[in-house]
DNA sequence: CCATAGGACCTTGCGCAA
DNA sequence: TTGCGCAAGGTCCTATGG
């Protein structure tokens, strides 16, 4: 993006061949003879200034090595979470901000997906429990065989084994998602850049807003 | 065919936590 | 002090438009 002038990219050490030929090069003066006295401590400054070039080659050759180690773990999760998303019929070329980008709006669509299964789950539960209330009072006024009666009609005698076992059917659709739920499926979609998954995604949902659900229980 | 844009990859310095 | 992760800047590669 932004292009520096200024050579940021340190042209001290640039390789390791680059390295060596600085350290040959710094052993290769003369000054040591002209002073005696220092030679010692000058060699050993030598010395330890080699080994602290050494050192850091070695450092950021390791450090090279787990950087590239990290990027490949990268590449790897990028991958499995490929693998967990549904990409579509352009599955050939992904980029990494359209996939997490994919990988966003698939998740939010399984987070409505499930608040609506508990939703659903409740509404059902309370349903049952009111039909429940509803059985035993009919039972506690001995008006359950009346109410059966006018009930099944004429029905009862062909499927009498199946007597024991009502199937209530109840209309999920008529009950759920009343209060504008639906609006907020279609705004939780993903970003401008992957909008066409967020489209499709909704549509394949379709099934839950029209489905209808046989609640059984026993008498 | 070439210029260009955009994405992926590589190297390296820096900051932070242990 | 050291190890580790992140981000910046540079390079390479590929797709695309003129």
């Amino acid at each position: 993006p932004c292009s520096n002038p200024l050579p940021l990219k340190p042209v001290f050490l640039q390789t390791v061949g680059d390295a060596d030929r600085l350290i040959t090069h710094e052993c290769e003066h003369g000054y040591a003879s002209t002073y005696p006295a220092t030679q010692i401590s000058l060699q050993q400054k030598q010395r330890k200034l080699k080994n602290r070039k050494l050192d850091n080659i070695h450092n950021r050759s390791a450090h090279n090595e787990l950087e590239k180690n990290r990027r490949a773990h990268l590449r790897l999760c990028l991958e499995r979470l490929k693998s967990l998303i549904p990409l579509g019929p352009d599955c050939s070329r992904h980029t990494t901000l359209g996939l997490l980008n994919k990988a966003k709006a698939h998740i939010k669509k399984l987070e409505e997906i499930d608040r609506r299964s508990q939703h659903q789950l409740e509404t059902l539960e309370r349903e049952q429990r009111h039909l429940q209330r509803q059985l035993a009072l009919l039972q506690t006024h001995g008006e359950w065989e009346r109410v059966r009666t006018d009930s099944l009609g004429s029905r009862m005698d062909s499927d009498r084994s199946e007597s024991d076992r009502e199937e209530i059917e109840v209309d999920v659709e008529s009950t759920e998602f009343s209060h504008g739920e639906m609006d907020s499926v279609s705004t939780s979609g993903a970003s401008d850049l992957d909008d066409h998954s967020s489209r499709q995604s909704s549509a394949s949902d379709e099934g839950y807003s029209t489905c209808s659900l046989k609640l059984a229980f026993s008498a």
